[in-house]
DNA sequence: TATGAATGAGTATTCATTCAT
DNA sequence: CATGAATGAATACTCATTCAT
């Protein structure tokens, strides 16, 4: 009765995952669905088995993306670990994360502008960067009831600034791969920020 | 020489001027060329007559914009003021900049991408990122000479974290820019940055 | 011979019937082989196990549509009535058919100029034609032997008239089943034709 | 300052012009815009430059041929003839158009069944064919008024029975070109229907 | 020089047909 | 036999670029 049988959920996978590396390459325009086809080994009109379009693909493959990062993150973080510990620790693995995915940055990058020309703020944007922005709060937070942080620290603010940062040092690493060493960027941005925000600068966060 | 010439440099700048607004708000590919004629007044065959093809239309645009953002810097910094007012006020102009401007800094972080997908690195960006860092770069050291800043400085490394904040804000508010306050996200990394880099923290780098 | 045939037999007709429905309500170019599959509740695939392509699905749907017509159109005919109440009664039971098979006939419509189109003519469509005006000639040529009809009537060219006027106010009613009252159409053409509409038929209208 | 000057109207005229030859030739789906553009003598991209797409180019194709017709009828029916004469007149200018635009009828049967499928009744096939009908019978009620035809005559039916009538007959000319003769078949309509088939109309065929 | 009409290469998408299960 | 997943040929439509005026 039943004809060839496919987890029809993991070609789906299969298409979008084809669909970041190649939108990550050429850029969404650019790409032209027989691209995505050949890197995901699949006929053209497979495509449409499975998205409507290629503006859903785009939408798809986005998400997915971010699966790849949330999944790759928690594991490594150690969720007992001191607070300033924890955020060393996330800033490191998404770096690393980077380095291994450049091309697929950039498609987050593309995203993100095409999501902000919408006509309406995509709610789905702010509430990612608001996301981002609580969890890094929240272990500023905590390192300052310990005591490691000045008790005048703004965490909301400060982990805007964080982030910020965390994104323009991506971006100009995507812009000049060969001229910028990303882990040594954090080193320096670390070390600076902490003297900084530390109640005593002189133990260096120790 | 003749007055024909200044005619067509004249023209050249409309058009390029009116490509920046259109790309800023469209993107690149989406926008079509009979979009820019409309925006520069003119029929879609005369951008012909100025520009060999799209692509270098969107370059010329690019670098117009750029000697937008220098012409607008330049005169409103003081040469004169003590180094670290000079970066403050180099932060300030540029964020008034952005803030009157954000669809062409849209415009600039696509044309960013597209350059950096480019098949051998483009010098220009290269260059163009150096020269922002060395400025930077010679602000901070002068101000270490003058012993505002701590001696164990690195003003290369201080100042690439500076500017990846600095661009990492403006993706972010691009973004989102109702969500954003630039000029308060501004003020907190200063602050936290001074605090850090400052030889003495308690004077706040007075 | 075998239990399977009068399956496959079964199946196919199934399919036919289908594609009669579909191509009645889409037309043959817009309705797609999976409309048929999911009418004749096969699987697209099972459509191909019992028609070479959709060209020959067509053929043998229509034929079947043909054969429904016949089937209902005999057993209604009383065969020793009055050549003249033959012939009502033919019209009356198709015109009733029609009304029962509206889209039925819209794709009988299709179908004729389909077979229009082909380079050399369809002999199957003068054959059919021809039939009908023979058979309806015969009973004209009968009325007439029994001196019901004018001794001076061509019989053929009599029915092809009649033959027009019916597949026209059929095709008028298809057009517009809301305004035409196709039977009363009947009664009306019935009235003028058996009795003409000069007021001094003797005269020839002069 | 302008260029190249062109007759828009006369343009999009060629253009429907050709298209109204393929769509007969063809069918409206199996004509691709290509065939359209090589018959008009224009490239594939100008057809769009004069429509937005198939689907108006059919439509506006339908109009400009329904205006030939109106417009190769009108002069040649003597306003000021008897009205029968005028009816005649009719039937044969239009059997004649008929004749020469063979293949365009074809694309009129199509289109009308193209309409008769919208959701919503088509209001223009109404008035259409509302208008043809009322010119017929106006013809027709003249004619009872000088007593040429019979004073119990409905003229509206039988302004219906004669349209239908002249549909089929085109209808069936269209299908088989070869084996009917339009106008013999004109002629033997109007004689059966002016003087009626009956041996003794006034029994009524009882 | 300026223009917009003309063009066709390029692309997303559809759908009849095949084929592995 | 039956099925629906897979496929790619076919086609409407877009848009950068050319060119006649």
């Amino acid at each position: 009765m039943s004809p060839k049988i496919v987890d029809r959920d993991e070609k789906r996978q299969q298409i979008a995952q084809a669909a970041i590396v190649v939108f990550g390459q050429k850029g969404f325009e650019r790409t032209r669905m027989e691209d995505v086809a050949k890197e995901a080994n699949v006929g053209k009109g497979t495509l449409y088995e499975y998205y409507k379009d290629k503006g859903s693909l785009l939408n798809d493959s986005f998400e997915l993306m971010m699966s790849h990062f949330t999944e790759e993150l928690e594991p490594q973080v150690a969720g007992d670990a001191p607070p300033l510990v924890q955020l060393r620790q996330i800033t490191d693995v998404m770096l690393e994360a980077m380095l291994h995915l450049g091309d697929v940055y950039r498609f987050f990058l593309e995203y993100m502008i095409y999501l902000s020309r919408a006509p309406s703020p995509s709610p789905f944007l702010a509430e990612m960067l608001q996301g981002f922005r609580m969890r890094i709060a929240e272990l500023l937070k905590a390192a300052v009831h310990q005591g490691t942080l000045r008790p005048d620290l703004d965490p909301l603010a400060t982990a805007a600034a964080f982030l910020a940062w965390f994104d323009g040092a991506i971006f100009h690493w995507i812009l000049l791969p060969e001229t910028i060493d990303l882990r040594e960027m954090a080193d320096q941005f670390w070390e600076m920020t902490l003297r900084g925000i530390l109640r005593d600068p002189s133990t260096g966060g120790e």
